[in-house]
RNA sequence: GGUGGGAUGCCCGAGCGGACAAAGGGAGCAGACUGUAAAUCUGCCGGCACAGCCUUCGGAGGUUCGAAUCCUCCUCCCACCA
């Protein structure tokens, strides 16, 4: 029942070029790896194209060996740094995982899923392992990697734990049995050390899988939680619709591509249509929002997403759902602060500004004066910009909070 | 171990005794324009009840009327030599 062609949709490196169709027909389910270091509490849309296709391999029968990198986050991924990652503390790492492994659940299916530990094998490495690992690799293989070499020239720091990184995903490979390792295109030389690790432990190698990076909401760097350009898994209907629709048209067939379950003919027909002009690009992108809130939502919440993003850009007005403060009693209110207090603005001086460029909206009529009198606040919804809003009650009004 | 260079605001980076809350760029925020796009233009971009005051230029002291700038010690980074 292998449906291969599936497996190998939307992919961009599989080495060795063949190998998958044998090791399938050798009747095993496959152990598929996929390793996640918790880093971030977050699952971004990026994590999403490479769990979906771990899932691909799941609904073949296969079994989705997740790792969790709790001692590696430790260490951290050079991958794509440029810089020493700061380290975690364990706490931290925990506190993480947990919560991404909510997200991860949200795309893998239950069964047949086997989640690890990684500190469960390389916790117990005594000096002489780390020694004999470290023994299978050169420094020359290590300063082969691209992102060394830039730091080195560059006269930046590496730290010797860094070279360890690769080393230790690697024998997560090794611990495991994996038969094939999947992982974004960054991932590539990381997922070869392992495959070359485990010949050197007299092991099965690996093959490896990458998918395509997914941009971030800037259309320009990688989705990145440090980057903050990111969507996540687990972002509301509307918040999630509304980074969609920010990304850049250009980065709308990527998207198309990699985050949805659109069949590849359909996608082809929408970038042909945005391509000719017959496709408007505006719809083009709600269309494509209304696809990803449905994928990790439902329908109806994509369908609700798009009627608040149309109610809050389009016709400007308050979303149904608006947070509540509650006004002290002094009068006249000295607007900053109250913005401030309110937490639509993060200074004082800040709120000044946003008044004074005329951001600061008091039921979508733009307010001039940093001092306005009571009576005009009180049950009105102030805004600053286009998207923060804050309902305001007089005092004894509000419910206590957790209500 | 020796010698030399370096640490500046979210990031990069100029400044090298007063005109410095610190050039310039990027990011970000806001306004205009729009499809909340993107691009573009404009403004803002340490804090404070704010024509003033307070805290920032790796850390701690010192010199000076005055220090991001000079001196001393410390911490960290880089290069070259060994």
């Amino acid at each position: 029942m292998a449906d291969i062609e599936r497996l190998l949709m939307g992919t961009e490196t599989v080495l060795p070029e063949g190998e998958l169709a044998e090791r399938i027909a050798e009747g095993k389910p496959l152990r598929v790896k996929l390793g996640m270091d918790p880093t971030a509490p977050q699952v971004t849309l990026g994590w999403a194209v490479v769990l979906r296709k771990l899932r691909h391999f799941q609904e073949q029968g296969h079994t989705a060996v997740l790792i969790v990198g709790d001692f590696t986050a430790q260490v951290g991924d050079p991958s794509q740094r440029s810089e020493t990652r700061q380290r975690l503390s364990a706490a931290e790492v925990r506190g993480y995982a947990e919560k991404a492994l909510d997200g991860f659940r949200r795309v893998l299916l239950p069964d047949p899923l086997e989640i690890r530990y990684n500190s469960e094998w390389l916790g117990e490495l005594s000096m002489s392992d780390v020694l004999e690992l470290m023994s299978k690799s050169t420094l020359a293989q290590m300063l082969e990697r691209d992102d060394f070499q830039k730091r080195y020239r560059a006269n930046e720091p590496i730290s010797m734990m860094e070279f360890m990184y690769p080393l230790l995903q690697g024998m997560d490979s090794v611990a495991i049995d994996a038969d094939i390792e999947l992982g974004g295109s960054d991932q590539l030389w990381n997922l070869l050390v392992g495959r070359d690790l485990m010949g050197k432990f007299d092991k099965r190698p690996q093959m490896v899988m990458t998918v395509p990076l997914l941009v971030g909401t800037d259309g320009v760097h990688k989705m990145s939680q440090s980057l903050g350009n990111y969507i996540g898994v687990d972002d509301e209907p509307a918040e999630m619709f509304g980074k969609i629709m920010s990304i850049p048209d250009e980065a709308m067939g990527e998207y198309y591509r990699l985050t949805t379950e659109l069949p590849l003919d359909e996608v082809a027909g929408v970038l042909a249509g945005l391509e000719d002009g017959s496709v408007h690009p505006g719809d083009a992108k709600r269309r494509l929002g209304r696809e990803v809130v449905a994928l990790f939502h439902d329908a109806g919440a994509a369908t609700d997403a798009e009627a608040a993003f149309d109610r809050i850009f389009k016709d400007k007005d308050a979303p149904e759902e608006v947070a509540e403060f509650a006004l002290d009693d002094d009068d006249p209110v000295w607007l900053p602060g109250l913005l401030k207090d309110a937490g639509l603005v993060s200074s004082t001086s800040e709120g000044k500004r946003m008044i004074a460029q005329g951001a600061v909206k008091l039921d979508g009529e733009r307010v001039e004066e940093e001092r306005v009198a009571r009576p005009d606040l009180s049950g009105r919804v102030v805004q600053v910009g286009k998207r923060r809003f804050v309902k305001l009650l007089p005092a004894g009004d509000v419910p206590p909070p957790g209500t």
